[in-house]
DNA sequence: AAATATATGACAAGGTGTTGTCAAATGTTT
DNA sequence: AAACATTTGACAACACCTTGTCATATATTT
């Protein structure tokens, strides 16, 4: 079987997929490491933001695509450091609600006075249209192969 | 500072990139499980077969985004199990060219002939001019942070 | 209501990744 | 040529992630 012309872009998109993600983790770490934090932790704390409402582990993982078990750890570890609270949660005994602490509030207002600039300018000499594009498109995708 | 339209949808992307990779690379951890594989193992693979050259451990790291400490350690251990081979290289004493040994490209033919339907069949329903813009932007993307 | 299936937290093992350090090889400057 | 800087392999420490397993909580079926 051959590639289709889709499959031959698709193809590169993964390997570029891979490619990105890599250096944006690396580029976050530095960002993050005079705080204390990291990639993942961002994040962690970016989701719970990002959500309207406090979320399980669970949910947490799949709003990332990973899985529970690295989101329960790192939420376990941050819990202790003071950066995320745990809240009762009504619809069950165990799985608790996760919400930013005031110190986790404070990180997040910090970064995200770095990060606006920093995603202005890697994105300005960029088409507007053509940025909509690949987001819709990487949406696609990722549906395929949500968990 | 307020995040502009195109600051705005280049860090959606980044949160996608991440979300994807991560779905990706699960799913590339399934597909190669049967061999003895892994995704990080097949990226190797492909990153070798795509290249018309034998390539050094740097050189890999640097097409895959990654450092080449992690390559390194991939390679050595895909060394010892008989995928690659080490040719020496006329211009470095130390820095080896690796190559993929008989049983790297029958592991890589037999993982072609699945990867082939399976990016087929993904990316038929999505615009090929969307695709083709996706992967344009995410190089352009990676191409400010390359190592 | 009881039985069964699914979801979740806790824990562990192993693969993957970054960073740091050191010595050797190579490249550059003077 | 000598001094200096960069690149590379080797090794180690640690962070991160997936998978597997078990007990408990919740949801579904009968």
């Amino acid at each position: 079987m051959k590639l289709t012309r889709q499959g031959h872009a698709f193809t590169e998109i993964v390997l570029e997929t891979f490619k990105f993600s890599g250096l944006l983790t690396t580029e976050g770490d530095r960002i993050t490491q005079i705080y204390g934090l990291s990639s993942a932790r961002w994040k962690i704390i970016g989701a719970l933001e990002r959500s309207d409402t406090a979320l399980t582990v669970p949910q947490i993982a799949r709003v990332m695509g990973q899985s529970r078990q690295a989101v329960q750890r790192l939420v376990d570890s941050m819990h202790k450091e003071g950066l995320l609270v745990f809240i009762d949660n009504p619809k069950h005994k165990r799985a608790k609600l996760i919400s930013l602490a005031i110190d986790g509030k404070k990180v997040y207002t910090t970064l995200q006075q770095q990060q606006v600039p920093w995603a202005n300018k890697h994105s300005s000499e960029i088409d507007e249209k053509e940025l909509e594009i690949t987001l819709a498109t990487l949406k696609k995708l990722s549906e395929k192969f949500a968990l």
